[in-house]
DNA sequence: TCCACATATAACCATATGTTTATATATTAT
DNA sequence: ATAATATATAAACATATGGTTATATGTGGA
């Protein structure tokens, strides 16, 4: 009971929603979630952490980078909560969003094949403005 | 994304959890709720009230007597949630306890006809020392 | 070795939250 | 009308939490 209230409490923040939903597309790393989702970089590390320990991610570190993604090993009562907030973000507007954003740094990186800070949250802010 | 996130927040309580599991099984009142699940008077009504207000309870007054249950008319939403919340903490143990002090507290109602606090209070305090 | 950079951690603050105690409201019975 | 009782609300307090700022750690390149 009272671990499954931890769960809850760990997914009550739009943050590490916005995160944990991200990452279920696609693996990224601290830099790429920091220009995505405009959030500052120890927020983002932090909730990453909490994500990780809570086992919602994985991690894979490649260099100075550090990448995270879902967690395959994920047991039941993780994955049906993740199913669940698949289903129930799946219209999100926020999210809707984010994923875009997601799109964008892709094509941005394939294109510069940059992953660094500073580039990418000079293209995020660039973007906002275009859109 | 945020309306979302309330919702899991105020599923983050084991108090709050185990009230809206109990009144999945049955309609219960404040002071049937207090005794069952041995949580103070103010701390049952507000947790109620959050619920309530969320609209995962209805409530129906009866005299002196407010009976709470699970909202009939809840959205798809809610319901999922609420599913989850019943598949997940089905093998919980105190809520195992809890639907055990229901069914005790229903015998004991059903040969005496009471239902007010100081009784029902008293009644849960010897129960728990005979187990 | 030294620098630049990605990430993690720590310190701090403001705010939110749960719990307890006390009190208010409302309904029934005397 | 008054008392008793069920429930709701308010006040006060301790603790937890999210966000910010500053700093530490670790890795690769000059």
């Amino acid at each position: 009971m009272k671990e499954f209230a931890k769960i809850m409490q760990l997914l009550s923040d739009p943050a590490r929603l916005r995160i944990l939903m991200v990452l279920t597309k696609k693996e990224l790393c601290v830099c790429q979630l920091m220009g995505i989702l405009g959030i500052p970089q120890p927020l983002v590390s932090r909730n990453l952490m909490l994500l990780s320990g809570a086992g919602f991610l994985q991690e894979r570190k490649q260099g100075k980078l550090v990448f995270y993604s879902l967690n395959r090993g994920m047991d039941p009562l993780r994955k049906k909560i993740v199913s669940l907030l698949k289903d129930v973000l799946k219209s999100d507007t926020i999210l809707a969003e984010d994923l875009r954003s997601l799109q964008d740094c892709e094509r941005f990186q394939k294109k510069t094949g940059r992953c660094d800070m500073k580039t990418l949250l000079d293209f995020m802010k660039t973007r906002k403005k275009v859109r």
